[in-house]
DNA sequence: TTGCTCCTCACGTCACGTGAGGTGGC
DNA sequence: TTGCTCCTCACGTCACGTGAGGTGGC
């Protein structure tokens, strides 16, 4: 039977010495020695046993695990535990990149600074109960119980006397406020406080005026765009629409 | 603007305020202070920040990376790349997640220590190069370029004249030896050495001739059961078969 | 002898976690 | 006052990696 050194092991496996070395030091490696140089010799059960670690160690097992795995015979039952967790990992993993992707898509897509037209439907929105709203802003130790795909919802509502409204998406039985299909001219823009929005609202009507373009409505809509918003390290994204 | 305390700020991302406050110390996350008590508190853009953070690790990026798409304006092609690499781990997870069912599998299905007969289509195979081959074994530092998948192909030839050949899947024009299709008695067992292999198959001829099946030719054929095999600690999967 | 590997021991590192000791807020 | 949180500092931990110093094999 021929047997391997360390670094060819560590070839054959393409992993470092040092990690062969550590598995050894750990006791879930257990390879003879040569009794003369001391030097460890690897058998073909040193090899599989081997694979074994390197796979358990890869579908996220520790140490302390396949340490306890080698108590028994054979390692189907860690090696079923590992799947099942390994399958949800992948699919955590999975909604992870699917987030990224959103983030990255709509960072590229997104038009700012530049006033375009676009078609609506008919839109709802439910004033937020008061004890999460502070300074018409969300209070986010109040709202912890909304998570990120919530935030989405988030409007806030400039109404015809001028006051500042903080909705969410809603239907129409429950609605506070009613934004009808139809055209809206819109605006996307980078803000890094509240004063930004403030200017950039003023900003927004008067260029309206300006295109000779007069709104239907003078509810205004501001909302944050959270997936653009979390590409941008010190500011966020936002929009502003009125109906036409 | 309400703000949040490092402890609900670790609630609404459901992780520990330790790892919040090692990305403050590592200069990734930078609130604001209280100036009276020292306090940290969080507002809008730090809680943006740390969702950034967050979804970074979980796609593998290094503090340091971070700390690096800190000095452009949006993390888009920091997001970019980690968005690459993350799909990359997750087809190699799925390997790895496929390896693991075919050992469990296998193991599972496999039947030991007990006869079976088995229909086989015509199979080939190959003698190895001789410097591969050491004491009727594989010598795995020479054959390193092998990979298990490889290994899968391997047989032990015991010929008419009783020598045993190390071989190798092959094809009909390459072929050293030719096993053809038919009924096969087969046995599968767990070999710690060498010498329970040959026991085994004395055992397994002893038995053939007890239930009057004789062999239709002398050449017997064991390999070893890679996937049931790499399931077990100290031992290996042994398959024979001899055509009836 | 040269260039390679092998060994041990100890310390480094990465991303946190833990635990002691003290303060702040309702 | 009680029970909660907050802070700092230092040390622990997990799975390795690194580097010094010395030996072995062709």
């Amino acid at each position: 039977m021929s047997t391997l050194s360390t670094g060819e092991l560590a070839a054959l496996f393409q992993i470092s010495k040092y990690k062969i070395r550590h598995y050894i030091d750990e006791g879930i490696l257990v390879p003879k020695r040569n009794s003369e140089n001391g030097y460890y010799f690897f058998e073909e059960v040193d090899i599989y046993r081997l694979y074994q670690i390197i796979l358990l160690r890869k579908m996220g097992c520790s140490i302390q695990e396949i340490k306890e795995s080698l108590f028994s015979e054979n390692v189907t039952i860690m090696l079923e535990q590992a799947e099942s967790r390994l399958s949800k990992q992948i699919k955590e993993l999975q909604e992870i990149q699917k987030n990224a992707k959103k983030i990255i898509y709509s960072q590229k897509k997104i038009i700012l600074n530049k006033m375009i037209f676009v078609e609506r439907e008919d839109r709802y929105y439910q004033k937020l109960p008061d004890q999460i709203i502070d300074e018409h802003s969300i209070n986010y130790s109040q709202a912890a119980k909304l998570d990120l795909p919530h935030l989405d919802e988030l409007v806030f509502i400039f109404s015809e006397d001028e006051s500042e409204i903080v909705c969410l998406k809603s239907n129409k039985e429950t609605s506070d406020f009613f934004f009808p299909a139809g055209k809206y001219a819109s605006k996307s823009f980078i803000a890094e406080n509240e004063a930004t929005i403030k200017n950039q609202i003023n900003i927004f009507l008067e260029e309206l005026a300006y295109t000779s373009k007069y709104p239907a409505s003078k509810n205004i809509i501001i909302y944050e765009n959270i997936y653009p918003s979390l590409a941008y390290r010190d500011a966020m994204v936002y929009s502003i629409e009125v109906k036409l």
